[in-house]
DNA sequence: GTGAAAGCGCTAACAG
DNA sequence: CTGTTAGCGCTTTCAC
């Protein structure tokens, strides 16, 4: 009636037990799991066995502390009101929760803003991730100099100018650069871009790669035809005004977010796409995916820089050597908006 | 030039440490952390002013073990496939997050299909959470089924008939009465029900608000014009068709993702809104948002539902008697779409 | 091939 | 009020 039979009771059994029952020791018995030093088939066999009978799961926080590690890499999440929401970054997380999983590592989350990381730091200072997964890429970037300066492993999906930064992205220059060139060569002759936050590295790209585009038709590019940081809806609606009262037609949105709200306007004012203006945007999202017309988009498979970025950090954790710039391959759909 | 200011060097700093370095005890330090047990106020006046001046953080892990605890929460969001971009889950995520950052707990998250809780069971048998979070209620619950098996702490961010599970929710059953009701009073007559799938909980406690809100009005509904189960597009398509066929004068929509397929399809066949029929939603999240005419729609915050969730997890942890049923208000957005 | 012992950094009796 | 002693469950030298 005492210790008959624990394994009824709470407490999970240890490798101690396993030890103990197979006349062995903790240590065989960790080598017969992870594999490392050397030890007899037949003792390896006959603790497996044992193992996949008693159903038993090693502690993971013990290990890693024996190890100084967690198993776990942090997400970061942009928290700023208007990206919430935001479709990609949530498909970025569960990306890297895939390739997380798949080895053997954990995901735990937490938010930072464009002027605020204390909850990154907290993360760090707490010691529960072994690297972390930075979502976006800013220009001041904060949370990337910080991690920098802690010498804790991190990717980030996005891109940086620097060169120590390992970085997971589409090309967005390239991107913006060709739908600018088929806007062009669909015959449009002003094509405005509506940018949101030049902050953002990502934002900046797609302004360069919409230049680009003219300088390599060599058409003249109009200046006042192009609105960065327009990230709100007042600041979107009196861009689509100035773009419509300077006869553009095409508009290049850098985002869904933005896009979206310029189709409501164009909606509004009664201005049909695509027989008025062209529209195109970037990341072909939930948030476009039911407008009619449909919008020819960039699409990036925000999940796939998610799981690569997954993997890219582990590896790093692990050891690995890893490239500095990995690029995620991007597609146009072309759609009715711009036929 | 040996162990002079270690500090520099990468080990982080222990309580071992600070005992040495200030002549007392690994434990008197312990106490001095934790506020438990007597220590002198000077001591421990001592000791946190060494804290603060070295930048000490304890290692959450060690401590963890030590106690048996991860000071870790999982979320759990659903992975299938049509609800990976829904805002709904990641604002949940998102309150989660914040509620645990404020009682130190950290969030892990995986994700679940609807017959799949492999990701589930891994992250519990791992032993890195303390408690978790479920964002949806199934009619067949899985995840709820097996941690409720394992005894872990749970709550859900749903409903369940199950009187045992901690429940945060908001009341989906009057809300849709309050909205159908609505719309009957507004001088509808025919109100078509385009719900999804009724595996979840939310979606058959809408159609019940349905039905109650003609039973309290003592009107008649028309099974005709009920449609559910309506989670892909094609179905919403037929769905869509056979309202307008039956001459219905009013739609609500048990989800915004439903609504916005659906006023696609409207604007295609140049129905329009509320002119020829009306129409409501639920969740009136970004999918919406920028819809014109402007969708009446129930709000719920999510984000808030995470909080709640979050904190209700963590106090049943911690030992707090909790509530078994969590209500989070909801409001009506009335807007042209129903005027 | 296997085991003993120390230790990862902290907490928790139990003494004094 | 403070210190001693064991752990938490696992890994990792270092012997044998």
């Amino acid at each position: 009636m005492k210790d008959i039979n624990k394994q009824t009771t709470s407490r999970n059994i240890t490798i101690g037990d396993i030890a103990k029952e197979l006349g062995l020791s903790k240590t065989t018995i960790s080598r017969a799991i992870s594999g490392k030093g050397r030890i007899s088939a037949e003792t390896k066999r006959k603790v497996q066995e044992y193992i996949q009978l008693h159903n038993y799961k090693p502690n993971v926080i013990a290990k890693g502390l024996a190890q100084s590690r967690t198993y776990n890499v942090g997400v970061i999440l942009p928290a700023d009101a208007n990206l919430v929401e935001v479709p990609f970054f949530q498909s970025c997380l569960l990306g890297v929760c895939e390739a997380a999983a798949g080895l053997d590592y954990d995901v735990v989350v937490t938010t930072v803003t464009e002027d605020d990381i204390t909850l990154l730091k907290r993360l760090i200072d707490n010691q529960k991730v072994d690297g972390v997964v930075l979502t976006r890429s800013l220009v001041n970037d904060l949370p990337a100099a910080y991690l920098k300066e802690t010498g804790i492993p991190f990717v980030l999906i996005g891109s940086s100018e620097d060169e120590e930064v390992i970085q997971i992205d589409s090309n967005h220059t390239a991107g913006c650069c060709e739908l600018t060139a088929i806007l062009l060569k669909s015959g449009c002759n002003r094509i405005a871009l509506l940018a949101g936050n030049q902050n953002f590295v990502v934002n900046r790209s797609r302004y360069e790669g919409y230049r680009k585009a003219f300088r390599d038709m060599e058409q003249d590019m109009d200046n006042e035809i192009v609105f960065l940081d327009r990230n709100n809806n007042v600041l979107i609606q009196q861009a689509v005004n100035a773009i419509l009262a300077k006869g553009a037609d095409g508009i290049i949105c850098s985002d869904d977010f933005i896009c979206s709200k310029v189709l409501t306007q164009l909606e509004e004012r009664n201005v049909a796409v695509p027989d008025m203006v062209k529209v195109a945007s970037f990341y072909n999202s939930s948030l476009l995916e039911n407008h009619n017309p449909p919008i020819t988009a960039i699409q990036i498979n925000a999940k796939d820089l998610g799981i690569t970025a997954g993997k890219k950090l582990i590896g790093m954790i692990s050891g690995e050597k890893i490239e500095q710039k990995s690029l995620v391959d991007y597609e146009i759909a072309l759609k009715k908006s711009t036929s």
